[in-house]
RNA sequence: GGAGCGAUCGCCUAGUUGGUCGAGGGCGCCGCACUGGAAAUGCGGUAGACGGGGUCAACUCGUCUCGAGGGUUCGAAUCCCUCUCGCUCCGCCA
């Protein structure tokens, strides 16, 4: 979230940013509460200010007439305080609900053509035969089954079987060692299942609740592994010298995707549980621009591995989302769809997760505390790249060759081929 | 699920017959002294949030914060209630 003092401030600039993403933020009720606000703790500041000189002078049994004043006082202060804790938990609420202002490189726009492809990588593989789309490749693998797990969970879940899972396992097996070995990441198992203030601290709640399954007694499973990953600092003092800290986890996710009925029934490509490797940044105020374009390239770094082209996309004002400051998204080629698939997102989130998670840094000794910048990216969601991964990679009878990187962690496998 | 204990300033900890406690001590950290340099030692400093003033930086004034919320009281870290979290033991269980 924003500060009080940023939307005092700069109430343009809070309303700008919301336009440009085509939201709405309540800057004239959040102004308007404050002003109340301020004004009331003024008065009940210097009435609890009279209080204290009052008690220290007394230090033992009040007078009659002092008894009197005392409490005449002490009436007035509590009802200051029952309407400045209307008014705050208000503005609380309200604060919540302001978007991210995106940051000035972001292209203003409102459709995903006002996105901008930044740069590609590797060129579409052209094929001597007529491509299959993973889920006919699928078929004559024998690796998913979509109607048994219509039958256990609905639609939008998958079962996965014999050697699809065991690429399934490579993919993620390679992506966490490429994260760990190569750039640095520590690795995190983290829970599954978190806190509703967790997932405040990160901005999926309270406007996005309808998206989280969600239990009877109120914990939440996990939409993304970014959730308690970047919680794992909540309410802590970060040292500057362990800045950035890079953190990467193997997770489940689990979405409702309610407002995208309708879209991508069919395949490997939209479900209510996924997995995806996902990497976390902390870093400071200074260097949360750059680490942006570090972290999008450790997520490119593994599709180049995978053999896959694709390209990267700088989304536009609109397709920035409610928290983000500026995000990339990186699109794998499926040459069986014929279309790109969205595998990863990169996003920094400036200091606005930070804010609410209460995530701090200092400088140095003399240095006053700051709010961390946040980052995020998927490195990389697992069912569009397994997806990506099978349509390159198909050959003519349907089998598909398995990607160099990817061997090792297969049992020196070179291919998957179809069911006699 | 049952029983008990606990939550204080970055960390550890003192404080529970209510007032002089925003709060003592130790560690850590910073500065200074000592030193060729360091260690050790000595001295000093070292929370945050919010609001007001300010050359909007330094600074300064006020209020709040002893897990959270509420209550009692002229006055609460200290008393009462509710909640949250943690620990120990028992039960159950992968």
């Amino acid at each position: 979230m924003l500060a009080l003092q940023q939307i005092r401030e700069r109430p343009d600039w809070v309303r700008e940013g919301a336009r440009r993403k085509g939201e709405g933020a309540p800057v004239d009720e959040i102004l308007t509460l404050d002003a109340e606000a301020r004004r009331i703790r003024s008065e009940v500041e210097s009435a609890r200010a009279r209080q204290r000189a009052a008690g220290a002078e007394i230090r033992g049994a009040p007078t009659q007439e002092q008894h009197e004043e005392l409490t005449a006082l002490k009436r007035s202060i509590q009802e200051g305080d029952t309407r400045l804790n209307e008014l705050d938990a208000r503005l609380e609420s309200l604060l919540l609900e302001v978007p991210n202002p995106p940051h000035e490189s972001v292209p203003f726009g409102t459709t995903p053509d006002d996105n901008v492809v930044v740069r590609t990588w590797g060129e579409p593989r052209r094929f001597e035969f007529e491509p299959r789309s993973h889920l006919e490749i699928g078929e004559a693998l024998g690796i998913f089954d979509f109607e048994r797990a219509a039958k256990i969970s609905g639609s939008r879940f998958a079962v996965l079987r014999g050697e699809g899972v065991r690429l399934q396992r490579a993919l993620v097996a390679c992506m966490l060692d490429i994260a760990t070995r190569e750039h640095g990441y520590t690795e995190i198992a983290p829970p599954y299942v978190v806190r509703r203030d967790a997932m405040v601290g990160t901005a999926q709640l309270p406007k996005f609740e309808d998206d989280a399954y969600h239990s009877d007694d109120d914990m939440f499973l996990i939409p993304t592994a970014e959730v308690p990953l970047t919680n794992l600092y909540r309410d802590e003092v970060l040292d500057t010298s362990q800045l950035p800290i890079s953190l990467v986890g193997h997770t489940p996710c689990w979405r409702r995707e309610a407002g995208a009925a309708g879209k991508d029934t069919r395949g490997y490509i939209r479900l209510h549980q996924f997995d995806k490797v996902e990497m976390v940044r902390f870093t400071t105020p200074e260097r949360s621009l750059d680490e942006l374009e570090l972290l999008t390239r450790h997520a490119e770094a593994v599709l180049q591995r995978f053999g896959v082209m694709y390209r990267v996309m700088l989304m536009c004002s609109g397709d920035t989302g409610f928290a983000q400051w500026k995000k990339y998204d990186i699109e794998a080629w499926a040459p069986g769809m014929e279309r790109f698939l969205e595998v990863s997102s990169c996003s920094v989130y400036a200091d606005f997760q930070a804010r609410r998670a209460n995530i701090r840094f200092r400088a140095g000794a003399d240095e006053r505390l700051r709010f961390v910048h946040t980052l995020n990216g998927s490195g990389l969601a697992i069912p569009r790249t397994f997806v990506a991964v099978l349509e390159t990679h198909q050959e003519r009878d349907a089998s598909v060759r398995v990607p160099d990187a990817l061997r090792p962690y297969m049992g020196g496998v070179e291919r998957l081929a179809p069911r006699a």
